[in-house]
DNA sequence: AGCAGCGATAGGGACAGCCTATGGAGATCA
DNA sequence: TGATCTCCATAGGCTGTCCCTATCGCTGCT
C-alpha cells in the first residue's frame, strides 16, 4: 500500500470517473488504472464497481475510503507541522539564565525574540550558572547564559563567549559617594568594611564578589543578604549598602555608578549548549539574535 | 513522502540506531540511512540528531513522530478492515423477499448464511415483487426474491430463475373440504364463489391468485382481506375461509392442503440483482447458499 | 453503421530504491 | 599512541516499478 495510491483511490471515488481522476493527478489514465489495480490485487478485494459510465465503490471500497482520506489528510498535516516547527512558527525555547542577566539582557532579547518568532513557547529558567550547566546536561534547557569559567569541568558543553560584562558598585544618590576626594573609581580593597547588600546564594554575583574580596585579603562585610537582584537594588536605593553590579543592570537601576579602578572588574557570559547534539533551530535562532542585539547595542 | 518512510524512521525512533532499525525493517542500512535523508529533504528539517551512539530526535522528528505512528496504524487499520469486508467477516446484506417467501424459505437460509458469516449484519425488506424492483434500481437493496416474470420491464435487473413453487389450497382441517367427494385436487373454478382469506394489497399471491380467477372467467370472493401472511393462516385456521399459499406454507401451517388439478398453479421465484454492477460478495454468498439449500432440501 | 467516450492492456523508457563496498569519525583498549 | 571496533554516510551498479504512448474492446449515442 502506498499513499500515492490511496490518492489515486480517493480521486477516483470523487470523481466516479478512472478518466478524469486522472487528469485530477497530473497522471496518465492507464497509470491510475494499474496503480488501484495494484491496490485491489494487494488488499485482495475489488475496490469499485466498472460499469460503464457508472463507476461505484464496492463495500471494500466503502471501508477503505475514510480510512483513506483520514491517512491523506494526516500526511499533510504532518507536513505542515513539521515545517511550522522548523520554521519556528511554532515550538518552544528553554532557556537559562544567571539573574543579573535576567534583569537586563534577557529581556530585551526575548522580546526582540518574541516579535520574529510569535509561535515560539519561551521557557526562561533564572538560576545559577552551575544549576543550569546542569540543566542543559539533562536535557531539561536549550541554550543557557552562563558565566565563565566555570570552576569545574563542564559535563559534554559546548560553549562559546558572548560578552565582557563590566561590574561595577551601585550606592544611594543621597548618600556618600563610596570613594571620597576626587577619585570617581573604586578599588576592591575599598570595599573592606563597607557594608554591601548582598545576594542570596545562588548567585554567581555573590560568588564573584566574594571571591574577589578574599583574593583582596579580607571577608565582605554584609548588611543585609538573600534578595533577588530588584531586592538588592531596593537595599542599596534604601541606603542599606553598596552592591556590586554587571554596569548593564546598573546604568537603568537610577543608582550612582561607581566603576573599578583599572583593569576594572569584569566577568564573561557565554552561550552554552549540549555538545553532543545540535541545539535546536530556535536555540541557534535566539543566540543569533543575542549577539545581534549586543553588536548593536554597544558600539 | 512515503509510508515506507514513515515506517523507517519511526524505526529509528524506537531503536535510537540506523543499523538496528535497518535490520528490524529488513533493509541495508544505507537504504534506511538514504529515505531517512530523503524524508527530511522533503519535509526541509532534520529529524534526528546525529550523535555518536547517540540518536536523538529534534523538535521536528518529534513533531512528526505521532503523526507518522498514527499513519502507519491506519493503513493497517485499513488492510485489515477491507480484508474483512472481502471476506465477509463484517460487512450488511440488504435483501429483499415478499411475504411468502419471508414465512418459508428466507429464515432457513438467512439462519444458515448466518451461521457460516456471523460478522454480516442481515436487513430483511419484506414487500411485494415491485417495490423490491423498484428498491434495487435505487441501490436500497443488495439482492432480492422476486415472482417472476413482472409485469412491466425491468429496469436493468440480472435475474436468474431460482424455482418452481408449486401454490395450493389451504383450508381448516376441522371443517368440509374445500373440494367434494373423492377428488382430492381442486381447480381455480372451483374457487367461484368460495370464500377467501386474501392477504393485502402489494402481495404477488394477491396479484396471482385474482388474475388466475379472472382468467377463468369469474371475480374471487374475499370474506376478509388485508392481513399479512401469518393473519390469512389465522384466519383459515379460524374457518373464515379458505387460501392459495405457496405449498411450502402450506406445509408447514398445520392445515389441510388441497394441490390444484393438473397442470397445477405454479409461481415462479427469480433472484434479481442490480445488472450494472456486480453484487456484493455477500450477496453472491447468500445465493450460493440459497441455491445450495434448494438443491438440499428438495430431491 | 459509424463515431465518441471510457477503461483495460501492451510495451518501452526513466527513475527510484536497494544492494555491496567503502569511507571516515568517535569510542575502546592494549 | 596506535589498532580496532562501531556506526553512520557515501559511491556505484542493478533491478524493479512507475509512468508514458499507443492501442484495444466495449458501450451508448447519432
Amino acid at each position: 500500500m502506498q499513499l500515492q495510491q490511496l490518492r489515486y483511490f480517493t480521486a477516483v471515488a470523487d470523481t466516479r470517473h478512472f478518466t478524469r481522476a486522472a487528469e485530477r493527478e497530473h497522471v496518465a489514465q492507464p497509470s491510475l488504472s494499474q496503480q488501484i489495480r495494484a491496490l485491489e490485487r494487494e488488499l485482495g478485494a475489488e475496490l469499485f464497481h466498472r460499469a460503464r459510465g457508472h463507476i461505484t465503490l464496492t463495500d471494500a471500497g466503502e471501508t477503505l475510503l475514510p480510512l483513506a482520506r483520514r491517512i491523506l489528510a494526516d500526511t499533510e498535516t504532518a507536513r505542515r507541522e513539521v515545517q511550522e516547527v522548523a520554521q519556528l512558527r511554532r515550538g518552544r525555547l528553554r532557556l537559562g539564565a544567571p539573574p543579573s542577566l535576567c534583569a537586563s539582557l534577557v529581556p530585551d532579547v526575548l522580546s526582540a525574540f518574541h516579535a520574529t518568532y510569535p509561535g515560539v513557547d519561551l521557557i526562561v529558567s533564572e538560576d545559577g550558572s552551575q544549576d543550569l550547566v546542569r540543566a542543559l546536561a539533562d536535557g531539561e534547557l536549550d541554550l543557557a547564559l552562563i558565566i565563565t569559567p566555570l570552576p569545574g569541568q563542564a559535563p559534554a558543553l559546548a560553549t562559546a563567549e558572548l560578552l565582557r560584562e563590566e561590574l561595577v558598585v551601585v550606592s544611594a544618590p543621597g548618600r556618600p559617594a563610596p570613594v571620597a576626594g576626587r577619585r570617581t573609581r573604586i578599588r576592591v580593597e575599598d570595599l573592606r568594611g563597607r557594608p554591601l547588600a548582598m545576594f542570596r546564594r545562588g548567585y554567581d554575583l555573590r560568588e564573584f564578589t566574594t571571591a574577589a574580596c578574599r583574593a583582596a585579603g579580607f571577608e565582605p562585610t554584609f548588611t543585609v543578604e538573600g534578595g533577588e537582584m530588584d531586592a538588592v537594588l531596593g537595599f542599596v536605593r534604601a541606603g542599606l549598602g553598596i552592591a556590586v553590579v554587571p554596569s548593564m543592570v546598573a546604568e537603568r537601576s537610577g543608582l550612582r555608578v561607581t566603576p573599578f579602578a583599572t583593569p576594572g572588574m569584569h566577568r564573561v557570559v557565554s552561550v552554552a549548549h549540549r555538545g553532543d547534539v545540535s541545539p535546536p533551530r530556535a536555540a541557534r535562532e535566539l543566540d543569533r539574535i543575542l549577539r545581534a542585539h549586543l553588536a548593536d547595542g554597544t558600539p
